[in-house]
DNA sequence: ATGAAAGCGCTAACAT
DNA sequence: ATGTTAGCGCTTTCAT
């Protein structure tokens, strides 16, 4: 908190005041073998007394940053602030730094920029770059992806359980006595069969869960851009077809929050049931009420710092984390009048 | 996009390819003055061949970065995303990046860890941080400091209309018929009287108007940290008070969630009126219809990058933005049984 | 218009 | 245990 007037302070700096080399300050500040307790003592008054605060950038041109990149596709999606929090949260108490880094169009650009030497290790959540592309970047950094189902070798994964989540809602909708069931999902791009988002498996299971059911005549896909006004829409279109749903399933809460949206401006809230994924802290609330399933957010973001830092102290070794899917049964999963 | 195998390639590579020297290339990639067409050419053919991306960490240490920070102090925090979403915006399509850097405690550090190279120029949301460090940092470093009240000389501010957008509540209230009405804010740290925060401006005005309506004695404020659970307890707690409040306004949406969901959860939603501040999305969702004040999040932070790149381009002198506040009237301002 | 050379602040051998 | 030295990759005078 010292307030450092001019010209910022050096390591030479310090390295003068203290009466040592510079080589002896740059050990101290990191804790590096070979260092007395009388050195130690002077050049840590000295960096106190000087305000001194070591330069990242010629820090991280030598060595490492101490700085851990998190990429995010979406700042504003539910989701992504429980990823963001729990990583906080792992990174907390440890010497490195968080940062974050929203993609502004495609995540290649984002993933390079954070590359180039910002950051000493990248945990990223970009369903679509390609895997090949991935395994490159894990050669030259140490790299954690987050929701790709995918088995790679020079980084680590941390993913949700996609099948099991969206076979928990499907079982209770059945048990709720709906057979007319709609999935609303994100855009094509993202929900490809087999290109293994997150998105893409939990539509394939919707889909294979209707035909085992033996509805396969049923199965009815929108795929929407996640926007409130688009989910209403979809939502609106889904309910005006001559079948209509008596159930939607939403890719995630933030969608479901527009079907609801849609259903309650309507006037026919209560009257259709609706789930979502991830137990967004909106599901919880009694406005809400949204049945969704919890793939623990926070302990994802965790876990993928975690494993960061592991990669960072040296393992090699590629590890994957699958977060246990649970579903919460809210009112918004009503039974069906049929 | 194309693949970079094996160690990095920096500048001397390109130059060696395009024969020319590192000065040349160096020219080349910041557009500066003195490069012949031929020998752009050359080089950028070399830059493409070989994939080279410059290093942010050399670049910085004698240069720029290339790179904002946003330091933010609650990732979850509703009115954040506006901001983080308004800057990501500004900032698309200029040379820069924006990094975001979500505080962890105290956030001197934070900024601090900003400044200490990692990026050319710092937005940050810090109502606590003393002025006078505040001026020193923004000897070091452009800054622009989002929701301060004060007038500083070597920082930039953009704010909101905290006054107007209290009164406007307030009047909206009284001509609902209420005169009972309490306010639910943040802790003590960050509503002191005169500390200057847009929590301390809208209690304090909240306070004159009372006064001004001569319903002093009605004044009742609970000051609560930001989390859902507490926001509801405090509810409980002014509801059960022997003289409730009619109407209760939330220092922001996040915390009017928290009143709404105590309010419905005693099954008296729709009987109690509430308004919020900051007009975030769910303000306007059929199933929450809370009044709010839009402050313009977007635009806030849209400025405060915009403001942050005219300091990079060389202004010194002090700029302030303030943004318009609007009351949007919704259903949950419930007109006063009384 | 182009290139040579001197650092930016730090870390990591390698001496001593 | 401590100091010396040689860069990391880039930008920036200053020559040419």
């Amino acid at each position: 908190m010292s307030i450092t007037k001019g010209r910022s302070v050096t390591i030479s700096d310090v390295a003068r005041t203290a009466g040592v080399s510079r080589a002896a300050v740059s050990k101290v500040i990191r804790n590096a073998y070979g260092v007395s307790p009388a050195m130690r003592e002077r050049v840590e008054a000295a960096i106190g007394e000087l305000g001194y605060r070591p330069s990242v950038a010629a820090r991280a041109l030598r060595g490492s940053s101490y700085r851990l990149g998190l990429e995010i596709p979406h700042v504003s999606a539910r989701f992504m602030t429980q990823i963001m929090e729990g990583a906080k949260q792992a990174v907390a108490g440890t010497p490195y730094q968080l940062v974050l880094a929203p993609a502004h169009g495609p995540e290649y650009d984002t993933l390079e920029s954070l590359a180039d030497g910002l950051v000493d290790g990248i945990i990223a959540i970009s369903p679509l770059v390609d895997p090949a592309w991935l395994e490159d970047l894990g050669r030259r950094i140490p790299v954690v992806m987050l929701g790709r189902h995918d088995h790679p070798t020079g980084y680590d994964t941390v993913v949700g359980d996609d099948i099991g989540g969206t076979r928990a809602i499907m079982t209770h909708l059945f048990e709720l006595g709906h057979r007319r069931i709609a999935h609303l999902t994100e855009p094509e791009a993202v929900t490809r069969p087999g290109c293994g988002t997150p998105h893409a498996v939990r539509l394939e299971t919707y889909r294979t869960v209707m035909t085992e059911a033996g509805l396969a005549d049923l199965i009815q896909v929108a795929r929407r851009e996640d926007v409130p006004d688009l989910a209403r829409a979809a939502t609106a279109e889904l309910l005006a077809s001559p079948e209509p749903p008596t159930a939607i399933v939403a890719g995630h809460d933030d969608i479901a929050m527009g079907v609801l949206a849609e259903i309650a401006a309507t006037g026919r809230h209560g009257e259709i049931a609706v789930t979502g994924y991830d137990n967004t802290d909106l599901a919880a609330h009694p406005l809400i009420d949204l049945t969704s399933v919890d793939q623990q957010g926070m302990e994802m973001g965790a876990q993928a710092a975690t494993m960061l830092l592991e990669r960072l102290q040296g393992r090699t070794e590629p590890r994957r984390y699958r977060a246990t899917a649970t579903l919460r049964i809210r009112g918004s999963s009503v039974r069906s009048p049929g």
